[in-house]
RNA sequence: GCACCCAUAGCUCAGCUGGAUAGAGCGCUGCCCUCCGAAGGCAGAGGUCAAAGGUUCGAAUCCUUUUGGGUGCGCCA
């Protein structure tokens, strides 16, 4: 496959010429490479990639470290690709790369188009990533907006590079909130037959349920008016269920969000899935009755020893034990998901990932001992907590209740501000740090909001493509990967070259660690310097794109841009965000 | 009481497998532009990376303890 990660172009060489050394026993046998690095340096003064190979290598070599580096400087300088190699520091190597190929990765990008980039990493690897996992009691509110894009935005990135992925949807239509929304739908109904009725505490009042309620007397007409819970609790729970669940998947779609499965907790009951991962725990002496020690400073007030079913999670890393049966015999909330998370792994995938909202943290562990017993070690599960999203507008804390039903909906956010705003805004803060969501700066047009910024160069890129078309330059991509690249030779060019070299590696550090917030991070930064480079344009004519009366230079300068613009494109693609050819 | 997450510039936050003089935006200070390649540009000041120990050639990053904040803690899902 075509790569082009100079940083892994680059390790390879390095890792190469150690190898030689050894065959030339300048260096002692047996050593491992293991933790040779080459990265890109902190400050750019320091060259463009710099390895920490003769540090890492002068204990177990017992070799100065300057003396390592020495050598390994005079092997790679023969290399053509390498401009220049000098020691520095404690025994850094600082490489400066020949021009030739930065232009040459220009080129690239436009060879490869979106997936430039792309990597192989994953190496088909099937990953379940489990998100959103909404109750179907209502519309998503803005937490779960915040799971949904995040959980999304991984998927895609652990696509890019390489995982076959499935999006995944857990449906909790097996407990006691699903009976209260069906009783609070049939409020509803009872009130589409003109019935005065009241909602009581532990109801759920949201306007929403109102069309919910109508249908229902469309369906059934009067059959269930004056009737107990006997006739009509089980119809009237999966009715409305299946109305959330439609409303829902509306509300994934105005977001952009498509799951591949639904899988329903309701399925696990009566099927003997629960029992049948329960037995397999029970196969692995992992089932005993037993009665836990109550919580060592807060104690619940109706507490009561009692004996229950527990699941040995402590084997597996837990602080606890936990119940999987309550005293009445019936499952816990625990039973079911560890039978889920059974069938995941039954499946067959090589990964699980769990995206919850940080209130569940105190699930992590148990969940992840019982992935870890019900696959004998052999499958991680990943669970990545969101924090809240805090609401503002002009700077003024945004609050709702949610007592009244009235909470900020997924939708109330898409319809002011859009799918692409939304989508990017969110994955502009660590998914474990509380993120400020104002509803007023997300849509400002300046430097400090990185959705403006990222599409404005996108916008501006495509500016100077038609601008060029315009003036009877071909812009198209092949023209461009064939245009004369070493005229790109300034160092401001050079620079945004620099940057998009950076993006395989991007694009590997975070799949590997399922942070997709780096990505978006990273496209401001590519932006940041697209911007710089055009705005020295203003000063250097010799610095602009578009070169009047010489489409040989202009083809140059424009491809470095558009090299831009597909990276760009790529990145938002992940996030899910479509880029703007112009914002005017 | 216990567990998990967090603590980085005045503010909001990045910071890779441990790597060199810790970065960005805002705000602040100074200079520049009034162009239409636009919704400003350039430069500067600003840090005990919460504290103390430890591991290491090297720690914001790993370990321990402490302080301060968030979340959660048997028959709610």
């Amino acid at each position: 496959m075509p790569e082009m990660n100079l940083f892994t172009e680059l390790r390879a060489l390095v890792i190469d010429s150690l190898t030689q050394m050894v065959a030339e026993g300048v260096l002692p046998e047996g050593l491992d490479f293991k933790n040779v690095a080459v990265e890109p340096p902190r400050d750019a003064a320091h060259g463009d990639m710099a390895t920490n190979a003769a540090m890492v290598l002068a204990k177990p070599a017992k070799m100065k470290p300057r003396d390592i580096a020495d050598a390994l400087a005079a092997k790679l300088a023969a290399d053509d690709r390498i401009a220049l190699a000098e020691v520095a520091g404690p025994g850094f190597l600082n490489l400066r790369l020949a021009p030739a190929l930065w232009q040459g990765l220009v080129k690239a990008v436009l060879e490869q188009g979106a997936s430039f980039g792309r990597s192989d990493m994953g190496q088909g690897d099937k990953v379940n990533v489990e998100y959103v996992s909404a109750n179907p009691t209502g519309p998503l509110h803005v937490g779960h907006t915040r799971g949904a894009v995040f959980g999304d935005a991984l998927c895609s990135l652990l696509d890019y590079a390489g995982f076959d992925v499935t999006r995944e949807y857990y449906i909790n239509d097996g407990g006691a909130q699903v009976d209260v929304l069906a009783r609070s739908v049939y409020l509803r109904y009872l009130e589409a037959h003109g019935e005065k009725v009241e909602f009581p505490d532990g109801t759920y009042p949201g306007d929403y349920l109102v069309a919910v309620g109508e249908d229902l007397k469309a369906k059934v007409g009067d059959a269930y008016v004056g009737k107990g819970e006997d006739i009509w609790l089980d119809e009237v729970r999966e009715f409305s269920t299946e109305a959330m669940m439609d409303l829902i998947r509306a509300d994934l779609a105005a977001l952009g969000v498509e799951m591949d499965v639904f899988y329903s907790e309701k399925s696990l009951y009566g099927t003997g899935k629960i029992e049948s991962a329960l037995e397999s725990l029970e196969n692995k002496g992992l089932i005993y009755e037993g009665v836990l020690e109550p919580p060592k400073g807060k104690m619940p007030e109706d507490w009561e020893p009692r004996e229950q079913t527990l699941f040995k999670s402590t084997e597996h890393g837990d602080d606890v034990d936990r119940p999987v049966k309550k005293s009445d015999g019936a499952w816990t909330y625990f039973a079911p998901d560890i039978a889920y998370h059974y069938d995941k792994v039954s499946r067959g995938y090589d990964q699980l990932i769990d995206v919850f909202g940080a209130d569940h943290g105190g699930y992590v562990k148990r969940m992840k001992a019982a992935v870890s017993a019900l696959s004998d070690g052999k499958v991680p599960l990943d669970i990545k907590l969101t924090q809240l999203v805090r609401l503002f507008k002009n700077g003024e804390p945004f609050k709702m209740s949610k007592r009244a039903g009235n909470f900020v909906t997924l939708r109330d956010v898409v319809d002011q501000v859009g799918a692409g705003v939304t989508r990017f805004v969110m994955l502009t803060r660590k998914n474990d740090a509380p993120l400020d969501f104002d509803f007023d700066k997300v849509l400002e047009q300046s430097k400090d909001n990185p959705v403006f910024y990222v599409q404005y160069a996108h916008a501006r890129v495509c500016s100077v493509l038609r601008k060029a078309t315009e003036g009877g330059v071909a812009v198209d991509d092949p023209t461009l990967a064939g245009a004369d690249l070493s005229k790109l030779d300034h160092e401001a060019e050079l620079a945004v070259a620099k940057k998009l070299a950076e993006w395989p590696r991007i694009v590997e550090i975070a799949a590997r660690t399922h942070e997709p917030h780096r990505v978006a991070f990273y496209l401001y930064e590519l932006a940041s310097d697209l911007h710089s480079l055009w705005n020295r344009g203003n000063d250097l004519p010799e610095l602009r794109f578009l070169q009047e009366g010489d489409a040989a230079t202009s083809q140059a300068k424009i491809a470095l841009a558009r090299s831009v613009a597909v990276v760009i494109s790529a990145g938002l693609g992940i996030l899910g965000v479509t880029p703007l050819e112009e914002m005017r």
